[in-house]
DNA sequence: TTATTTCATGTAAATATTTAGATAAAACTT
DNA sequence: AAGTTTTATCTAAATATTTACATGAAATAA
């Protein structure tokens, strides 16, 4: 009782404090309650407690299946277990701050295209590092679309009131994403962002920085300027094409099909894509804005062996500063992203959510920073 | 009851079946004891039974202590804590069975330098596809030597006794990893061997494949092979070394120091160590096998840039076949190695410790494909 | 068919965890 | 020094989860 008042009145318990009874004085602040609950152990009134125990008066089902229920185990019924989720939520019995771990899921589209580079563990490390401030757990989960348990697994996901959700959406699509809209348990996108949604997400701010990287190539005297394109059109590569079609909007300079190369996102790919398109013998503008950094080396090799000097003949511009970006030949001019950064700001943001309860959802987009080495040349 | 029989007898426990009741006929299998126990929701006999319960009699704390302590929470005094923790480990409470969880541990010893690779990401892969295969949950948790919590949450891994350990060995030494030989719940080591500790461990096959490429160079017609060692001597470094002395052994060739190069294990460092070498004008072997692909690829770009034609003059052989092998130019002669079978190994090494009690250890490397590219020239 | 086993779904009781608060000692404030 | 707050440690009671088993229906074997 005693530490209940204090706790009401933001102040300690120690013992020597004497606090007149309820309902005798004004010793609480603001709106409180002017007695003390029923239940002097939980601080509810009665008609308030939700647990288990009233779930299961509720439902007509026993305690043990409404708690197998609740932590999605297996052994109940869709519907049963539909039904108590559903009667959980209407009496306030989910709340979010019984979450206590972080569920890191690794979206695929298939064979790992985008996902399997040094990003990911970079992106991990913040995301393990800040939970870990947090206090929670960080739980790793994969989910690939190809799998034939998929829905199952994300259902499993959606479900699941006891963990919060990072979703790493390099690869997701918009429809991929959507069923998260209807998680129990606060939900951060990484790396990706679906306008329709209107899910909290971290993410590259691609746009602007293409603008940036493309408006140095603008700079430097360049005019012809061509975009090796990543052949999967995951966000982050739509969103690099606007920044970069903004530039060149604003210089002037017309985008011209004719110095698009569709590229396969994979150093190989993007190598013998490049190669493939040189034999045709196509004019080649003075410089290339690469959607990253993989397919800006592999063009790079193929340019090179065709005879085209990079930066003299060719200048080149990548994205991601991924490690070895240094030490190509020439070393590649990009753009180097934050990723442990994002990392932790996704962590960050989840634990607003869970603690702060419910806010309008945030796109933040962390910066980054143009990184010049030598595979630009100046006209 | 019906149910306990059944399960003793290795049959079912359909409701038509008639069972004597104890102790009167020969129902029972084999050694089984003679009768049901006492309580016959648990199967055990009143003496045998252990649980929070008793534990709490036994050390005249609280239950809910008792099940702070075991779960290694805060508010548990630290004498309080190991008393607990060894009365349950007398009383046989901590069976194996209990464990539901792995923990990946991912150690590193200070700036990452060898943790923040493309590797990561597939090892991971492997060890959450196959956790998911067996039903268990994978946590990751970070774990560096130079954090001021090092030793606390070292303590957290080594007492929980409801997690298996996979431990990232590659920058571990052997006193780093020493203290896991008495952690509560089973325990793999990836990425290295420590001979003294007897831990089960899941690696590469560094030495043969070391050998192997070693060989390769030497049936190419090398007899001058120079080594490019990577200047942290973590454990995989050494084993791959000593591969390559073997070979050179076998062949009659010296090993000689002046053809020993120490990089750093990063791209650029390497590039800018090889670089300082090479102005001091040594003589330079025909050929040089590297620590790995980093190593390789930064001394490559050295050497290139101070003459030496790749592979012309010089020969190149790197380790791990990163995702850039392919594309520098020339493409990088390596080993490539299966990362995420090693972490699935890991998972399925653990799976055993956990379900089937304690054996004998075991070091399991994988073995590795050599991978011949072009960067390295037939004398 | 008929007998038997397996499977999906449920529960009571046993067991474990968590919450809210008690207590004394340590650490501040004034 | 005296008053006050914070911290570390513990517990009773409340709450949640798990175990062992029950039951009928579906699958399989005889």
């Amino acid at each position: 009782m005693l530490a209940w008042v204090a706790k009401r009145m933001g102040c300690s318990s120690a013992p020597h404090m004497e606090i007149p009874l309820c309902p005798d004085g004004p010793w609480w602040k603001g709106g409180m309650p002017p007695c003390p609950p029923d239940n002097q152990q939980t601080g509810w009134y009665e008609h308030m407690k939700i647990n288990i125990k009233k779930l299961s008066e509720l439902t007509g089902f026993s305690q043990a299946t409404v708690s197998n229920a609740l932590n999605n185990k297996r052994g109940v019924n869709r519907e049963t277990a539909e039904l108590i989720l559903k009667t959980a939520k209407e009496h306030g019995y989910l709340t979010e701050s019984r979450i206590g771990r972080i569920k890191f899921v690794m979206f695929s589209a298939g064979e790992n295209v985008v996902t399997d580079t040094p990003f990911f563990s970079a992106l991990m490390d913040g995301v393990v590092e800040e939970s870990r401030a947090q206090e929670m757990e960080t739980l790793i989960i994969r989910l690939n679309r190809t799998d034939p348990d998929y829905e199952a697994v994300r259902a499993g996901l959606l479900n699941d009131p006891a963990a919060a959700l990072i979703l790493l959406a390099t690869e997701m699509t918009e429809e991929d994403a959507a069923p998260f809209r209807d998680a129990m348990s606060p939900v951060v996108v990484l790396d990706s962002w679906f306008p329709e949604l209107g899910l909290n997400s971290v993410l590259i701010n691609n746009e602007d920085s293409a603008f940036e990287a493309t408006e140095h190539l603008i700079r430097c005297g360049h005019r012809e300027i061509g975009y090796l394109a990543g052949g999967i059109r995951i966000r982050n590569f739509q969103s690099r094409e606007s920044g970069f079609r903004k530039a060149l909007q604003r210089c002037g300079c017309p985008y011209q099909e004719a110095f698009t190369f569709l590229l396969s996102p994979t150093m190989d790919g993007a190598y013998e894509d490049m190669k493939a398109a040189l034999q045709e013998n196509r004019r080649l503008p003075t410089a290339f804005f690469a959607d990253n950094d993989i397919i800006a080396l592999g063009a790079m090799k193929a340019l090179q062996e065709a005879g085209h000097r990079v930066p003299e003949d060719v200048s080149l511009i990548g994205f991601d500063d991924m490690p070895f970006c240094s030490i190509s030949s020439p070393p590649l001019t990009t753009v180097r992203v934050y990723k442990q950064e994002m990392g932790r700001a996704a962590v960050k943001r989840l634990v607003e959510l869970i603690r702060g309860g419910d806010t309008v959802p945030i796109k933040s987009q962390i910066c980054n920073d143009f990184t010049v080495r030598g595979s630009v040349r100046a006209l």
